[in-house]
DNA sequence: TTGTATGCGTTATCAA
DNA sequence: TTGATAACGCATACAA
């Protein structure tokens, strides 16, 4: 590997004046900083962070974790974190947990988003830190170098729900999502709030467990369908379990909305092309958002408020 | 931040000591070492990653590079390759284009799987090393030091467009991908072809340039309709490409397969929603397998060869 | 069994 | 404008 010492010798200087070349210091003479910086691109000279952060005991390096691979739309906030951390000159590594833990620590990284449940409060209250701030995402933790990023659940599904009913609708189905996520938590929440508003019962008989995958949606559709008693409408925690609802009903022949009507959450990819009924939330401003809260915590600019991602209802023709 | 030689310090030893009790070395004295261990615990030691790996020169990370993120497949891949290095004791990290090029070098890093075609072959023939073995997807580099893991394109490109000849389709459209794509390359050269050997001409006017988006399957479709000359089927480079035309069509109320028939190429998850024929390629194994390649090529146990991965037609229903 | 000295790639200080 | 050198945290060869 080809470092500042070889660029020295080839160019005939020492090792300071590639250094200061390299960083744009101003105390070298013109010919020389050309000659310089010819070298380094004929060589392809990539600066060595180590060397780089063992000095300086600075990186600008940030992690984000995640350990799901069946939601398509992580791609979408992988693309806004490394967007905004490139467009402000972080490099941004994405990990699964175990190597997480070995690199979120602040001689190695100088922060971390965490989008991933098996990462636990515990750990992050060990290594949240002034000089090691984190960003959560789908969660809250009470610790001031945590700051959290969750989308607005609450409000939408209410006006999702209070549309629906306004619809007429009465006997409500529900699949939830994993329990320990705060988006299932608040969906659900505001879903059993809104029918107690408006005096609708809901039997704990109608509510069905699911863990966001497309394959626990159609498990509990077909569920259902044998209990030879559809609710109106099916309320779904994310589209993937809708979506298993819907390729369940269709199997089973009934129709959908004729025969029963299914909302989801998210306005993933696949929504669109079943004309789901969901909400759509915005993925790639997600990471985007959550990417700015960390390096504003780090230069130390940032507020100590939960920041809160703003989701929309998408009518399509899922519902009657 | 604590180092080792803060906790020589408390302990009345040398670093060297220190570091001896850390990396569990025997030449230590029970006393010592019990007493070094018990003020790390205190105080929370955490070694520096960057101390170490810089004077080692060694490690366990594996670097994965990418950058497109509109395939979601690429998430099949990652777990795959995840899978792999966590079963094998590696860490994995996950990096776009630029900060690749920091993780890339042998003293951060022990190999690297690339992905990405901003990843230029004269970077990584400059990175690639007996100590820092590479394996390129999509993509044939001529360095032993570099292997390939592809996809076997070629015959089953020739199967499907055999197939389509043998149900009688005789004109013929296409639209390509990414020119540098080996996996564009290859599919194109098959098709173009079988439909020689099969002495059936093929205009270059019914070729269409895509970029294996949507979008551009889409606008390809677009100036087809507007040609007034549709071909009996519509070969596409890939899914994304397809699906984005079968849209266009329908918004022109042309039934496919009914006024012209599309295939495509991945097996996306959007392919069966869409009824699209296709070409299964397993994703996640590929990931899978490319770890392995690069482990093996760590070990010194890789063979030389090229690496392909098989690919399976999937006949649905946008096809007559 | 323990300590001293050196070097990894870089930046910073200071002298030339 | 340039260069020599120390220092960052750690591992290691070698001396004690």
């Amino acid at each position: 590997m080809i470092g500042i010492k070889d660029i020295a010798k080839m160019a005939g200087v020492s090792v300071s004046t590639v250094s200061n070349v390299i960083n744009g210091r101003k105390n070298v003479g013109k010919e020389t900083r050309e000659r310089v910086l010819q070298i380094c691109e004929e060589v392809g000279y990539q600066p060595n962070l180590m060397g780089k952060s063992l000095k300086s005991g600075k990186t600008n390096t940030i992690v984000f974790n995640f350990s799901d691979f069946e939601r398509s739309f992580y791609l979408k906030i992988i693309k806004g974190i490394n967007d905004y951390l490139s467009e402000n000159g972080f490099d941004l590594i994405v990990c699964t947990t175990s190597s997480s833990k070995n690199f979120m620590r602040n001689n190695f990284s100088r922060g971390a988003i965490v989008l991933d449940k098996k990462m636990d409060n515990d750990f992050l209250n060990s290594v949240a830190d002034e000089q090691f701030p984190i960003v959560v995402m789908d969660r809250i933790v009470d610790n001031e170098n945590i700051k959290s990023v969750i989308v607005e659940n609450y409000t939408v599904m209410c006006e999702l729900v209070q549309s629906l009913i306004n619809k007429g609708f009465r006997e409500f189905g529900y699949i939830g999502g994993i329990e320990s996520s705060l988006d299932h938590q608040e969906r659900f929440q505001a879903f059993s709030d809104t029918l107690k508003n408006n005096n609708i019962p809901f039997q704990r008989a109608n509510y069905y467990f699911g863990d966001f995958t497309e394959e626990s949606g159609y498990r509990a559709a077909n569920i259902i369908t044998l209990s030879n008693n559809l609710p109106e409408v099916l309320v779904c925690a994310n589209d993937n379990m809708a979506i298993g609802a819907i390729k369940a009903f269709k199997e089973s022949n009934y129709s959908v909305p004729g025969d029963i009507s299914v909302t989801g959450f998210d306005d993933a990819g696949a929504a669109e092309t079943y004309g789901l009924t969901t909400v759509a939330i915005p993925r790639y401003e997600s990471g985007y958002l959550a990417a700015k809260e960390l390096v504003e915590m780090i230069r130390g600019t940032a507020s100590k408020d939960i920041f809160k991602i703003s989701a929309k209802m998408k009518w399509r023709n899922t519902v009657k």
